[in-house]
DNA sequence: TGCTCGTGATAGCATTAAGCTATCAGTAGG
DNA sequence: CCTACTGATAGCTTAATGCTATCACGAGCA
């Protein structure tokens, strides 16, 4: 923590370092644009706030005294700081150069991020994210604390919309019944919730969101959810069913880009009742950038649009 | 060179990363010690100086910006700077440990220095010199230009102590006469003057004052000064004396400090007519320290007398 | 010796910057 | 609906910064 104090300013030491190099006053002055009166004042509050004499006057020039000489150096590492400062500023504020964090639940993040990020990198070269896995209901919190700049989180009872927070949505993910390939139903052209009935449906750890969310649906159908073993992520989920503890839904996002020959298992839709996830992209409606993170949602949809219409819908 | 412009204050810096560190403004007016209206002005203006948000305000907090992120650890290591850049002062102006430019003739500084700088270190601890050898009318110009704070020099009629320059008598050293033990001269309890008459003389480089002394004093007792083979250190000189190259003058602070069991030299004074260089403490009477040059000489003359009683004469 | 030029210091004023107090306006939560 | 908290704003005071004009001193030259 630094303490306010009174203190001297960055315009003094200019004036000094200037003063040092020209060994007069008159030229500095001229140099920097300024009278040589304020050169003289300056740097006699300058020395009288250090206790100390920087320069050594005569009528016959301007010399550095031994202390002056010692602390040139450190002026300008300050003055070298400062400008360094001002251009690092100047560079964020031309260009969307700037490093957004961004939380993503990890049922969606890797399935998803990587599909996008190479369009998104062309079309904004200087943008980048900090990018951090957690669930929808703590990247909400995180959210509202400034934590996160930008979720990308699934729509939920929890979600509100509530003033503070602006959503825009970015997809629907369907969610995909997944059976072990000797199982009753692999095979079936058409597969119905009925079928559900009795059926033991493996899901993840109660700290995700999915795990709600087929707890519900199963509710709704009448399976059983397994609660003796739960997955801690969505590749041990797909272990579990391939090794015939159960059947089990899987995100669509995951499926495009995981399972590209899944030979041990099968995958369908629930004809009659089909179960999704709506994505949305939110702030913060108080955030400066919420210009550019409209902007931002508009181009992910169009992208996911283009690059993943085969597993998402856009209703 | 730095140019000036309109810039930001080290206050408002401070005031940014204390709101940042805070979330607040409020807390940190009342940890920095200031209203809140002066973050809220000040932070604005830096914002605009800037030409982007630094903080994302709101009836329920305050967050820091991407790009106010971004910037912090800038701010940050700017303060760290200024603040780097005050306890230099602060440690040069309550002590004597400032690092002096000191120049030497070459002829002197290794003799003399090594015999003083323990006794000068142990009385001004934190002291210190950044010795330079240069030939005395340099060190002169050098001294009038800057590049020196102090110089040791003999008087000779270059030296003007003209209004500009201060200089305060150390010692005096006396030449004396070194020839090889084979000499005509060698083990004589007496010489004089007129025993040089004739006598091949060897010296210096004319670029080091002793060169123009020992020629000054060789022309007036008669004696020849050989042009022909010139050292260009004492070392040399005496070597060439030890090879029965001819005589010379030698200053006795060197017979003092590398000639204790001189073997193949004899090394008497001239009786009637001794030989000396009268060296003082010079520094330019404009300078800040010179209270403190002036003490350094006294110093240093109390320290010669009581150390180099034996080579040095004090009249 | 006296003149001129060049040095930094000083005085007095004008402007700008930075701080304060008092108040406003909007949100959150009881 | 009230209370408590947020940062923003208005208006004023004071301190800091810079300017012009002038001074005082020394160096160099005639």
């Amino acid at each position: 923590m630094h303490k306010l104090e009174k203190t001297f300013s960055l315009n003094q030491l200019t004036y000094f370092v200037s003063v040092a190099s020209h060994l007069s006053y008159r030229k500095a002055a001229q140099a920097l644009g300024v009278s040589q009166p304020t050169l003289t004042t300056q740097i006699n509050s300058l020395e009288q706030l250090l206790g100390m004499t920087l320069f050594e006057r005569s009528r016959s020039g301007t010399h550095l005294s031994p202390q002056g000489r010692a602390l040139l150096a450190d002026a300008e590492l300050v003055l070298s700081r400062a400008t360094n400062f001002l251009e690092s500023a100047k560079e964020l504020a031309e260009g969307e150069n700037t490093t957004y964090s961004l939380g993503v639940p990890p049922t969606l993040g890797p399935y998803l991020l990587p599909h996008i990020f190479p369009a998104l990198h062309r079309r904004y070269p200087k943008l980048r994210f900090y990018v951090r896995e957690a669930a929808p209901q703590q990247l909400y919190q995180g959210l509202l604390s400034g934590e996160y700049d930008l979720i990308m989180t699934p729509l939920s009872e929890n979600f509100r919309e509530d003033g503070q927070i602006v959503s825009h949505h970015l997809f629907s993910e369907s969610l995909k019944l997944v059976v072990p390939s000797e199982h009753r139903l692999a095979g079936r052209r058409e597969v119905f919730a009925r079928d559900l009935a009795g059926e033991r449906i493996l899901t993840l750890e109660d700290r995700h969101q999915l795990h709600h969310q087929v707890l519900e649906v199963c509710t709704r159908l009448g399976a059983d959810v397994a609660r003796d073993y739960e997955g801690t992520s969505l590749d041990t989920l797909r272990q579990m069913v391939v090794m015939g503890m159960g059947s089990t839904f899987l995100p669509s996002l995951y499926i495009f880009s995981e399972l590209h020959n899944p030979q041990a298992l099968y995958i369908c839709e629930l004809q009659d009742q089909p179960v999704a996830r709506h994505h949305v992209l939110a702030w913060r409606n108080t955030s400066p950038s919420r210009n550019f993170y409209r902007d931002l949602a508009i181009f992910i949809r169009v992208l996911a649009t283009s690059h993943l219409s085969d597993a998402l819908s856009f209703d």
